[in-house]
DNA sequence: CTGAAAGCGCTTACAG
DNA sequence: CTGAAAGCGCTTACAG
């Protein structure tokens, strides 16, 4: 039965004795295909081991089945190594595609490119998830682009009161408060930042200002010689922790705006000679796969991977449907393990 | 000059004053073309912000420009996280995708399904790059059924002499004989493997066989009693060390075939007392981003997943254009940290 | 409930 | 070097 090109829909049709219109009504489950027929049909799809051209459908349908996950990121950054939250961001996102029924594309982004243009236009995905990180307000420009244009895409972040686009993220304020009481019930009083507090990187900034709540609530002073800038990697962080010693101003906690951060700070300590926890206590943000088994192990706030992947593919799938879909910031919790009960020996 | 629906090629042959076809050659990059011609096209592409359908071109020209992952899991794997060497090896897979102007496609799959069809009938697209775990002996079939229908694929894996299909993989047996003849050198005398050592699992079996031909080569006994099953998870590392410490079998070196064996196994000698690398001596395999931070740091044996990314894309793209392609074995190199200094202290 | 027909936006012989 | 035309394999009005 099979000729010598590919099975079509025609293959199908003839097979089982109706018109190639109506295997493809009865194939995308139409209402209008008789019982009877629907079954003689699938049938012959089985016979044949036919598959529907997902491009002739798309071309016709204009939807393909398709979501994309555009990772973007920084230049500056180390391009051998992907952040391991992002990867678990992936590897969730992925999954829930699978669950959906939709395909993935995934694409990197240098982000100077010009990654607005490049799949809305050519219209290879119903809509796209933004993944990644660079300066907000560099990008900034872009999102606003994409939604003047019509683009359906969603984008892992910070959750803004005055963005432009409809964003998923961790709740960074409470995490980063959480953290700072947490080593305030310890007993620190001094207690250091690294990463970046500006709005060129919303998330750590919501991090910062929840850090920065939580000192002042407890009457304690905001030093501004102790936030270093930093980004997410150990090389980062390594610089931030020998900048802040530098400075010569005394801390007894060092909250890092990222695991990643976290892991380098912690080798600058223990290269001078400070102990975590017993000199200073030390926590991260992301619990990434490693966070466990640093020694000693990271306190640090668990960014729901799992949830995120859901719920993004979800409110995307919402929104290519039409339907209303608004900005969602999700739990983050404190993990607390060793390296922050100060004063511990270990 | 837009009309109401999108910018068709139409659109640019009308503005440049040529034919569809024309438009179609040039952006092609088709040397029938005129330079002069070309250029105009090019100007009008631009100036209404044209992107080729990709579907359309897909349908007609029969290859999609885009390569897939796809990623299978044995189900009895815990579903929540993914193994993290193959998240960097997904990390690499996907930069070398970029790199060659390809989108990449990702599935998961669960192991039971069936994988083969579903993407190289329904032509998304012009290969698939296959990774994941599993029953070698399970899958073998359908490998061979992946190859007799012509598809166009490679497996990351182990290389066997008798495989029906083309792979890339580490060259496992020399790593494992690499880690038992340091551990050797360590003046260890009885190691203990953790891990499947069967055809069922063939990359572990090869990093068995070179683990056993080390241990034979310097004259040791190959108890079996040393040897326990496991697959290449954290819990799975646990189970197979209690095994092994059930057994009061004596060993002085144990190597886990995985990371997460490893750290899984670092945590029940622990909890017997046992300490790495004074009592026992430790190794894995893969080296993840998390061995360096266990605590002794883990030796292991690095896969080198950037150049397997590359080679796996690069070898695909050559099959897909009919060029001869071969298995190939890339080197893996022992990395020697803390874990595996037998008698050392900590 | 079903069929004949148009058309999605391209690529590629075919004919100059 | 260029254009007119066929056709890739579907979906979906349109007409029964």
């Amino acid at each position: 039965m099979r000729g010598k090109g590919k099975t079509t829909s025609f293959d199908i049709a003839h097979l089982a004795g109706v018109s190639q219109s109506t295997v493809s009504r009865a194939l995308r489950g139409s209402p209008l295909v008789n019982e009877e027929t629907r079954r003689r049909v699938q049938e012959a799809v089985e016979a044949l081991n036919y598959k529907v051209d997902k491009h002739a459908s798309s071309l016709r349908a204009k939807h393909t089945g398709t979501l994309a996950l555009l990772f973007f990121e920084d230049p500056t950054v180390d391009e051998s190594h992907i952040n391991p939250f992002f990867l678990s961001m992936l590897g969730s996102i992925t999954r829930a595609c699978a669950r959906q029924g939709y395909d993935l594309l995934i694409s990197f982004q240098q982000f100077s490119h010009n990654w607005h243009a490049d799949f809305a236009d050519s219209k290879k995905a119903d809509g796209i998830i933004l993944l990644g990180y660079g300066d907000y307000l560099d990008y900034c420009g872009r999102l606003e682009q994409l939604v003047a244009q019509g683009t359906r895409f969603l984008r892992w972040g910070a959750v803004l009161p005055d963005q432009p686009d409809i964003s998923v993220g961790s709740d960074n304020f409470h995490g980063g408060r959480a953290v700072a009481e947490h080593f305030i019930e310890q007993g620190c009083r001094r207690i250091a930042f690294l990463g970046d507090a500006s709005s060129h990187y919303p998330e750590f900034f919501e991090r910062y200002r929840g850090y920065a709540a939580a000192v002042e609530a407890a009457g304690l002073e905001l030093d501004p010689r102790l936030q270093a800038n930093a980004e997410s990697s150990e090389r980062s962080g390594r610089e931030a922790m020998e900048t802040l010693l530098a400075r010569e101003a005394p801390f007894d906690a060092v909250f890092a705006a990222s695991d990643l951060i976290a892991i380098g700070a912690l080798g600058v300590l223990n290269e001078h000679g400070l102990q975590v926890p017993r000199d200073v206590a030390l926590a991260g943000f992301d619990d990434i796969p490693t966070a466990r088994f640093v020694n000693p192990p990271l306190t640090t706030v668990l960014q729901d991977t799992r949830q995120a992947g859901e719920l993004l593919v979800d409110s995307l799938l919402r929104l290519i449907r039409g339907e209303p879909v608004q900005s969602a910031m999700l739990p983050a919790s404190l993990v607390v393990r060793r390296s922050s009960l100060y004063g511990q020996l270990r």
